[in-house]
DNA sequence: CGAGCGCTTGACCGGCGTCAACACCCGTGG
DNA sequence: CCACGGGTGTTGACGCCGGTCAAGCGCTCG
């Protein structure tokens, strides 16, 4: 689990006029006008699995909305053990710290292959001068993502081993298909309910022996859930 | 730890001008014109330990400048568990998502008595579309949250108990007296700890035992760090 | 001075970490 | 096409940390 290459690629310039998610991204309540006041290119950019988007402290350069895929953002501790602090999923604002500070203040890592376009803090800051719209938007993303990080924590990092797996299992359901769920690396797994991945490992067969979740590949990423309430009471 | 009365006290409308933490605060850096601009009265108010300052879910009238004391954000989950998801500190805002959503997501209690003040949300939202100065302030204010939200994660939800409690020794110490640390009841550090609270109370007398730390009073709230080192390397 | 609450300490046991072996998938190269 | 090897997931054995239950203690307040 350490990432030595780091594997992305620019995939053209976004019109963000046609994008796909702009009704949940930062841009969706933007006008006419504020778009084309627009005048640095908002890129497109994919990264692999297991890619780097940018490191702890790295000083910024622009923030990253999430098109496609699944991010982790990671703390490492003084002694050197590495956290994943939360988990972003396609509309959530990646580096949102970076436009109160200009740096990262976690490492962020794909976990699956990704699709994002990097929104460089000056369009950010030009638009944040003029945009009122913006200004909601962005605030809603804030309280988005502190929510979703004492969510994290009350919700994964709580109870026995066994009810947080069943949390992430709730959590990480496909939002299109509720009745699929996706399971990462038993090790990362690990890192996000702080338990060791043999555990992980453990009652995620156990609740497959209890009927609650039934594999839908061999490599053990992607489950189905069978039994909700199951999983709910724990 | 049932908290049933509601002990506060109305004790005067503020006067941002002479307040002796704007420096830290949100009104940090509005200058005279932005004060004038201030209609609705600003309400100094305190809190008793224990006290509610407001419950999940409920519908927000405004947000609070802690000034004094502390206070704990709680989650319930839902089969009744309570978890603290993080302990705010003279200079943070409590209720800060009410800015987007005009409801609180956590509940949030005293934990000693607290002194804040109460900004109503028609004085913030017209203070935001008037003064870029609290624009910046302001994300700075999210941005320092959702850092704190991580750092609590990462800090004092990882490792064995008695790391946990280390941790929690180093984060609690006074600004101003760093050798001196603030504990809470023994069930409520087990609440931000995630252990049981015997638990607690057995790794608190160990490190004494150890020389890290020493009681300043009988009720177990206030420690002296006698070896930092120790309780860092944990 | 007594009652009650919260902190501490002890005994016991179960869940989870640790170490290890094994199974399986997949890519590589013969 | 198959043999091989590494990486990852699974499963087992065992010991320890921390949860649970219970008793005792000390502080505070009536």
């Amino acid at each position: 689990m350490i990432p030595i290459q780091i594997d992305s690629a620019w995939q053209g310039t976004s019109d963000c006029r046609s994008c796909g998610i702009r009704d949940m991204a930062l841009f969706a309540d933007l006008n006419e006008r504020d778009l084309d006041d627009i005048h640095a290119p908002i890129d497109d950019m994919g990264f692999a699995a297991n890619a780097v988007l940018f490191t702890e402290g790295q000083v910024a350069l622009g923030v990253f909305t999430l098109r496609k895929g699944m991010v982790k953002l990671v703390r490492t501790t003084a002694d050197g053990r590495a956290r994943i602090v939360r988990v972003l999923r396609p509309g959530d604002v990646v580096g949102l710290e970076a436009l109160a500070t200009a740096r990262y203040d976690t490492e962020a890592i794909a976990l699956v292959d990704v699709s994002v376009c990097r929104i460089p803090l000056s369009v950010m800051q030009h638009l944040l001068s003029t945009s009122p719209r913006l200004h909601k938007r962005l605030m809603q993303k804030w309280q988005q993502a502190l929510k979703d990080a004492d969510d994290w924590l009350a919700d994964l990092n709580f109870g026995s081993a066994r009810q947080r797996v069943a949390a992430l299992a709730l959590k990480m359901r496909d939002p299109d298909q509720p009745h699929i769920t996706s399971f990462f690396a038993r090790d990362d797994m690990g890192a996000m309910l702080d338990i060791q991945l043999e555990t992980v490992s453990r009652e995620i067969s156990r609740w497959v022996r209890d009927g609650a979740l039934k594999a839908c590949d061999k490599q053990g990423r992607r489950y189905e859930v069978l039994n909700e309430a199951l999983l709910l009471q724990a």
